[in-house]
DNA sequence: ATATTTTACGCAATCGATTGCAATTTCAAA
DNA sequence: TTTGAAATTGCAATCGATTGCGTAAAATAT
């Protein structure tokens, strides 16, 4: 690659026979400068397919116009959803987003928030991945003086912006709407307890139970069946019980859902007569199994959306002694084929 | 946000009564400075929570380590996909990735490029959107010295390094499939030609006609059928013909693939007796509709995986003469029930 | 024509890290 | 003890843009 030296704003100045500050002004729309210069100055810039040196022009005004994002994997639907309502509202803000992934490692994570911290990102969002077990990382982060917001996966304890689903009322919902369905033994694939959100689904599911005076199982609750394999690994093992499920609650994801279905049609177990499976996420596929799976929308892009906006929104709040924003999301439950046992379908 | 005055190396060098130089120089871990006084100023460093300032250290060395992506979506599969395939091999040398997407508009795509130009950028790698029409800002690129690097989508006049799929051969393969399986009357759902992957997919398909000595029939092929909705649209057409297609290759998706399916569902058509299907890209839920979709897989991932690498191969080579690269990926055919026309499912 | 206010522009410092060159110190060889 | 080379450290410029302060020039008022 050739080296080419680009032109600055001396260039400019030099060749108007005028001082720099006045190309700066010019280039800020300052109404301190001539409008005769200023179109001057604008013409030759172009002319000299000028671009400003952001780094230069950062680093003086001390901020750096750019956010910060980590989450787990960024090919997860979920995620890539949200980086894309992010980006969205950013981009027309002239922000920019660097993008990291933390591979649901505790250790990966911390060191991409010190890339971050190092970058000097005016805000840092995040996702905290499936194995952290503390946050010293983050509140460096707020030590730096630089904007927390956490979504989703959130750690509680720490008193940040956060944008969250609300997790206990979605799985109320879809487990209300299995036991009215008429399902009996509605069993739960469970996810790391140390994510609030799976912890939340969890009482969302135990709720339901309880509002309706429905006992507990203990044996139809299986730990940490977050992905296709484990959640058919979990279905083996519930639908080989003496007494086994009539519905399974995959609450960690679509994907454990599709590893239910898997299992119940190698049985030749019917879904959803003989067993009903609702999962949560709403992936693209679930719609376009068979029978279609009972899901819950996130709203992901929104959320994203919504995640930028509330960094638009604290930039220009000065006032130090508000209270940390939490905004919760309430997602939506879409009722498919999966769960309709007396549908005839 | 609490206004925080960030340690610099000033502050180090002052409370150790040394230059900034030395501080610099320990940081930087050079060997012209004394073992010990490094080891006091990593410590000094640490004690005062010290992160380089990276802008500052940018504009001095005149590059940005920092990498500018753009794609159409972020949150499409294959694209969210090669990019995490390159953020994993970036990471690991101290990059930064900043991502844009253009929304398939020609005009965001300028916009995005400028800002990454603005940005200064190390490289650029982009894939382009279909209503791009012309090039210049791809030219431009390249004429501020920044390297550029196309993947997947690529406008094929421009000299610049490239990474792509073979599509002609994929395709080729694809089609063949379907003409040895039995197929007899196969039809074509095409993309927009002005990219280069359809018009390559259409020449693969041509291609294995060739080849078999099949008499091209051109009402059997369908322009711009690129979501499932116009897969869907395109196949109704397809199949009221009066001599209908017995086969349906969905070149510019698994999407439209999916349009294809549902249509035959629909209509009572069986698959893949009645109507063998074969889609594009191996999005995850082709393999579990009923019948699971053939497709072809383009090894998204890796290709992050391989523009990264090549990025770093070039900036090593400071060879002016050299000729740009071009890296073929070959993709897969992944067979699956769809196009199994004599199989017993 | 003179005084006063605007307007436009220049000067020079600043943001924080890096680096070529010079100066000083250290240490071993003569 | 002197000398020369090597190892450390300091000085000061530099990267490019921004901005407070000051001044000259132009515009307005007296």
């Amino acid at each position: 690659m050739k080296k080419v030296k680009r032109t600055t704003i001396y260039d400019i100045a030099a060749k108007l026979g005028i001082t720099a500050s006045s190309v700066s002004r010019a280039l800020n729309n300052s109404n301190q400068v001539n409008e005769k210069t200023k179109e001057l100055i604008m013409k030759t810039a172009d002319e000299l397919n000028y671009k400003r040196n952001i780094l230069a022009s950062n680093l003086r005004k001390g901020q750096s116009k750019t956010i910060g994002v980590v989450v787990p994997r960024i090919n997860q639907n979920f995620f890539s959803n949200v980086i894309a309502g992010i980006e969205e509202m950013t981009y027309q803000k002239g922000y920019n987003l660097i993008i990291c992934q933390s591979g649901e490692l505790h250790d990966k994570e911390i060191q991409c928030v010190n890339t971050l911290i190092n970058q000097h990102v005016d805000c840092i969002v995040i996702s905290v991945s499936a194995d952290s077990y503390d946050y010293q990382h983050l509140q460096n982060v707020l030590d730096h003086g630089i904007q927390l917001i956490q979504f989703d996966r959130v750690a509680e304890e720490l008193e940040t912006l956060k944008v969250i689903n609300d997790n206990v009322q979605a799985s109320f919902e879809a487990v209300s709407h299995l036991i009215e369905g008429g399902y009996k033994r509605i069993a739960l694939l469970e996810g790391p307890q140390n994510l609030n959100i799976f912890k939340q689904r969890k009482e969302g599911y135990l709720k339901a139970f309880k509002m309706y005076n429905v006992p507990v199982i203990e044996e139809l609750i299986v730990e940490n069946a977050w992905t296709k394999e484990l959640g058919a690994e979990g279905t083996r093992k519930l639908l080989s019980l003496p007494n086994p499920p009539d519905a399974i609650f995959a609450s960690t994801s679509d994907f454990s859902a599709l590893g239910v279905l898997d299992v119940a049609n190698d049985m030749g177990i019917k879904v959803p007569s003989e067993l009903g499976i609702c999962g949560y996420a709403n992936e693209s596929f679930s719609e376009i199994t068979s029978p279609s799976i009972t899901t819950i929308d996130q709203f992901s892009v929104y959320m994203g959306n919504t995640v930028a906006n509330l960094f638009f929104q604290e930039i220009g709040n000065t006032d130090t002694a508000a209270k940390p924003k939490i905004i919760s999301i309430k997602p939506e439950l879409i009722i498919r084929g999966s769960t309709l046992k007396n549908a005839k379908v």
